[in-house]
DNA sequence: TGGTGGGTCTTTTTT
DNA sequence: AGACCCACCA
């Protein structure tokens, strides 16, 4: 079968396919048949003669890899099985575990997920007895945010503190020592991180040149999808295996770079055609998934940005209808209003061709509610993942055990439920049994029951070798009692949830790998769309899909944009370019929900909300507004009326922020802005925001564009 | 000495 | 809802 690539291919996306030989670095804005494009090579390269096992893409999630590969497979009606394709994580992960004795991990190693890292990090901490009593000491979290940061960025402590964390300065020598400590937990257990997995990939291709060459010759033909979101270790992992003058070729899209936070680096994709020499690069332009009104917006927020973009979307798709700008009162009623709205994008839509978008996880909990409530099915991507739920950590705790009895983490959790038996016991514990004290064991079990059963019960399972499945299912028949106990509330969901387990374990007969995979790409039957189920995803997880109607909600400062952004003005920026991503995932129909106060916990009221600068920026011409009326309804927008409701509703689009955002920002005094009116200036909060008290409305943080120095 | 339970504060995004 | 601290109790 032939591929008809004049017909399916514009101009660009046909050169990007049949240009294979020598580097090539497309620039894909968004819709532009990017995927598409990959999809199509991969075709193609296969019917040039290629033997698919010389392929490797490389893409953000194994999800959107497979869906490429079975999308070049059905195009080309054969098997593409023995093309290498996941995440550079994943990748790492295999390509480590063949060459484990070469970065001295002669027994091989487990890979820690985020809360193991996490424990580790405070467990480091207690020991070097710092911050006791301290309340405002880092928490957790926000060690290993530095610690990873700083690898990921490649850069000292030192210089992550001083230029995102200014705050945190005074913890920098604790931070050092804390990843000091880190660092060498790791290695006395034989523990990998996420970042070591790319560093050590990283270390043993500069180190062993035999398997360097091994690699550059099996994968003749690489491919590395949203390349704006790799960072420099990637980088020079894409390097090590192509060679320099490989056939690789990196897609991506600089307007689209949203995982900075994470060390991602968009000079990558700018610095590539200088390290690939030769290197070809294409552009796509013609957007192909969104009408034409939804890109005017998407362009407005673009045009805000203080990195311009060479950036203007345009496509053939017509339409009457503008995006909606909807304004309910709370975000409860949000809650309800969207169900509506999906209620009605079903009339028109497959539920699952419907998302809504959200800035952060817990977000999307009260539509949840609501969606359970009048018996819509939902599928959330985002948040807490499959493997970090509390009872599957549990589960997966005892098979860490059978695999690896050194593993501390594994038992403080597997220890967890026995009472009486706290950290402190599970130390001694531990080191019992690594010097064989017997005595102290045997005491302890006499002591507590279930310390006893546990051990004969993992004692029996590493007696008997068996596949993962069967492990697993008595692992599970051992847990049950304690399942129950532990969770009396809801332990059937969790159940459920064991269940799924079981059935992604058939499919394995390695043990490690099972827990390896679990760790870096969650549970993979979870990521087949739903069948008539509107989807729930953050913006992040939602990069790279498209739906015929969106739905974003929260549109309200200090959620999108993100409270913890709203100090840095890069920060800041990183939040539109997700704006920018959330908005391009609209085939036909956009709306935009901005509450007018939220519920917070911390004061468990609700509390008036500013909206986004993203929509307060957007000219009216590009967009529908709706109000809540006190009724419960939607009412589109008169002419601001006198008897408004809340002031809140009152502005008009605030204008581009004045062109003076370097006026002085550390003067004091009176300020005008356009909502709350005229205020005083209390305190400057680094670098440009203000907290201003405003007459009538009483104390405000605000960022320094939107206020007018009077 | 160490565990447990209650009270208090704080929530980004992901491999 | 979770994480963390503190005070009380075995």
């Amino acid at each position: 079968m032939s591929i008809d690539f004049e017909n399916e291919l514009n101009e660009a996306q046909r050169e990007a396919v049949t240009t294979t030989e020598g580097p090539v670095l497309v620039i894909a804005g968004a819709g532009s048949g990017k995927t598409r494009t990959i999809v199509y090579r991969l075709a193609h390269l296969v019917q040039m003669g290629v033997d698919p096992s010389q392929i490797l893409l490389l893409t953000f999630t194994r999800k959107a890899a497979q869906e490429m590969l079975q999308r070049a497979e059905s195009i080309l009606g054969r098997s593409l099985h023995g093309t290498s394709g996941g995440t550079f994580h994943s990748f790492a992960y295999a390509t480590l575990r063949q060459n484990a004795m070469d970065i001295g991990f002669d027994n091989g190693f487990t890979l820690m997920d985020r809360a193991d890292s996490e424990n580790i990090c405070k467990e480091v901490k207690d020991t070097l007895k710092l911050g006791k009593g301290d309340r405002s000491y880092p928490r957790k979290n926000t060690l290993l945010d530095m610690v990873t940061k700083s690898r990921n960025k490649e850069l000292t402590i030192e210089a992550i503190l001083e230029r995102e964390a200014y705050h945190l300065s005074p913890y920098l020598d604790d931070f050092n020592e804390i990843a000091d400590g880190y660092r060498q937990f790791k290695r006395e257990h034989a523990l990998v991180d996420y970042d070591d997995l790319l560093f050590l990939l990283d270390e043993l291709l500069e180190k062993n040149e035999p398997l360097r060459n091994q690699l550059q010759t099996r994968y003749k033909y690489i491919m590395v999808d949203e390349y704006q979101d790799t960072n420099l270790v990637q980088a020079r992992i894409v390097k090590y295996l192509a060679g320099t003058k490989g056939n690789v070729m990196a897609v991506g899209d600089d307007a689209q770079s949203i995982y900075a936070f994470r060390g991602a680096n968009v000079a990558n994709i700018l610095e590539y055609p200088k390290i690939f020499e030769g290197c070809k690069v294409i552009r796509l332009e013609q957007n192909y998934r969104s009408v034409q009104p939804i890109l005017d917006l998407t362009n407005e927020i673009l045009k805000g940005a203080t990195t311009k973009f060479d950036k203007n979307l345009y496509s053939e798709l017509k339409s009457d209808r503008l995006p909606r700008v909807v304004y309910p009162l709370s975000d409860q009623t949000q809650a309800r209003l969207v169900v509506d709205q999906i209620l009605d994008f079903k009339r028109k839509y497959m539920l699952h061709d419907v998302a809504v978008l959200f800035r952060a996880g817990y977000q999307s909990f009260p539509l949840e509610v609501a969606l359970t409530r009048v018996g819509i099915d939902y599928q959330k991507f985002g948040g807490i993942r499959f493997h970090e739920a509390a009872h599957i950590k549990d589960v997966l705790s005892y098979l860490r055990l059978v695999l690896n009895p050194h593993d501390l983490l594994a038992w403080q959790r597997a220890m967890d439920h026995i009472k009486g038996v706290g950290p402190k016991t599970v130390a001694k514990i531990y080191k019992a049994m690594h010097t064989d004290d017997e005595k102290y064991l045997a005491k302890m079990m006499k002591k507590h029951d279930p310390l006893k059963e546990l051990l004969v019960e993992l004692n029996k399972l590493r007696s008997t070798p068996a596949r993962p499945a069967s492990v697993l299912e008595s692992v599970l028949a051992f847990y049950q009692p304690i399942l129950i106990e532990k969770y009396p509330d809801d332990y059937p969901k969790r159940q459920a949830g064991l269940e799924q387990l079981s059935q992604i374990a058939v499919n394995y007969t390695d043990m490690e790998l099972l827990l390896g995979d679990l760790s870096l790409d969650g549970d993979p039957e979870e990521e087949k769309r739903k069948e008539n189920a509107v989807v729930l995803s953050t913006v992040h997880s939602a990069k790279g899909l498209e739906w015929s109607g969106v739905i974003i909600i929260d549109l309200v400062e200090d959620r999108f944009p993100s409270r913890k952004a709203m100090q840095r003005a890069e920060d800041l920026e990183e939040e539109r370019r997700l704006m920018y991503v959330a908005c391009t995932r609209a085939k036909e129909q956009l709306m935009l929900f901005v509450p007018s106060s939220v519920f917070n916990r911390a004061s468990g009221m609700s509390e008036p909300t500013l909206p986004s600068p993203f929509i307060m920026e957007l000219p009216e011409t590009v967009y529908d507004r709706l109000n809540e009326s006190y009724g419960g309804g939607l009412e589109q927008r008169r002419r601001p009326a006198a008897s408004r409701p809340s002031p809140v509703f009152e502005d008009d689009p605030i204008e581009e922020p004045p062109s003076n955002p370097k006026a002085s920002p550390k003067k004091l005094g009176v300020c005008e802005h356009k909502i709350y009116g005229k205020g005083k200036i209390i305190a400057y909060i680094e670098p440009n925001k203000y907290r201003v008290n405003f007459f009538g409305f009483g104390l405000k943080v605000i960022i320094g564009d939107y206020l007018k120095f009077l």
